[in-house]
DNA sequence: ACCTGAACACCGTTCAAGT
DNA sequence: ACCTGAACACCGTTCAAGT
């Protein structure tokens, strides 16, 4: 039986992904896992960091999905489509997680900086295997970092809306960035 | 004297200037009116109407700041500038918005697809006067104003830190990409 | 250590009523 | 046409009390 915590988190988690931020309320949340509605409260200090906990797991996953690169066994190319995937088909989640956060929360977003640095050294890779210009990787990595959530956010706000006039989607945003970065 | 509709909207902007997204109460924008909690109501639909307001003006002086670029009062890369600076100086009017939006308000909301045809505009302006490289003007608009605004929400979100290893700012990400775009 | 039930302050929204 | 006051359902949070 996995914990009481853990159940909480993907009972919001749930909430989120179907009805939006909204939709996740502590008596909801705590309704699913079949406890009162305050319970919560023993696991969590307060609706912040219940939140702050679903954007950790997405956060895990995508540093996983960075170290990939790193491991050699992916391209960067394919883990930023991954990304980019992952932040459409499960657009609150990708809003929640990259959105902005309460001072207090994020320095309890431990992951945050772990996926980030693990980025960086995917850029670092990909820049060994000459998938990249070389180059000052901070500078590169925020950079692709910028457009490539910027291109999921445009996606999913519905400003890239397919068939009008600025038809297409985030992975040909990513997809142009590159061509620029590598052309000759 | 201004109408009471802009005034509620110049009272709610305050509001979520000093405070975020929660400080915005209609209980609290009529009270700083001198009008009853629900007076709004003969203004606007709902709440989301009335923060519709807010982004409302904000598109309005977005798309004056593009087509400065088309006036050739300006080029790209200083309206770029701007727009990163407003986004910087008042990141929770940015967050919101560019920020996800309920169909219905998104509907309402016509001064953002004129923001989006002014800045395709001032890209094609660019473009003739060797600003930006030759190409789809569509995919340059979508690639720049994805890589702007990610780098504005990074910044806005700390995640790119002052003094960090991603030491820099929302600008010098845009730097970087126009001078991808035009190398030789 | 973990949970419950009642209570509090607050919020968006509705409605009948006023001018 | 515009506004008020009371009321409703809902929410996050706290607290005393239970096991």
């Amino acid at each position: 039986m996995t914990d009481t915590r853990t159940r909480l988190v993907e009972a919001a988690a749930a909430l989120l992904d179907e009805g939006g931020p909204s939709a996740v309320t502590l008596r909801e949340v705590a309704g699913r896992v079949g406890l009162s509605h305050n319970a919560p409260y023993r696991h969590f200090k307060d609706k912040d960091m219940l939140l702050a906990g679903i954007a950790e797991r997405e956060l895990v996953v995508s540093r996983q999905n960075w170290q990939a690169v790193v491991d050699g066994n992916m391209t960067l190319i394919d883990a930023l489509r991954e990304h980019l995937r992952r932040a459409i088909a499960w657009p609150e989640r990708f809003s929640l997680t990259y959105g902005p956060w309460p001072a207090a929360v994020k320095h309890a977003l431990t992951s945050g900086t772990e996926a980030q640095q693990a980025f960086l050294s995917a850029v670092v890779a990909a820049q060994a295997r000459g998938e990249l210009p070389p180059g000052e990787p901070e500078r590169l990595a925020r950079l692709i970092l910028a457009t490539a959530n910027g291109a999921a956010t445009q996606v999913i706000n519905g400003h890239l809306a397919r068939g009008g006039k600025w038809n297409g989607d985030a992975e040909d945003v990513v997809t142009d960035l590159l061509a620029f970065l590598n052309r000759d």
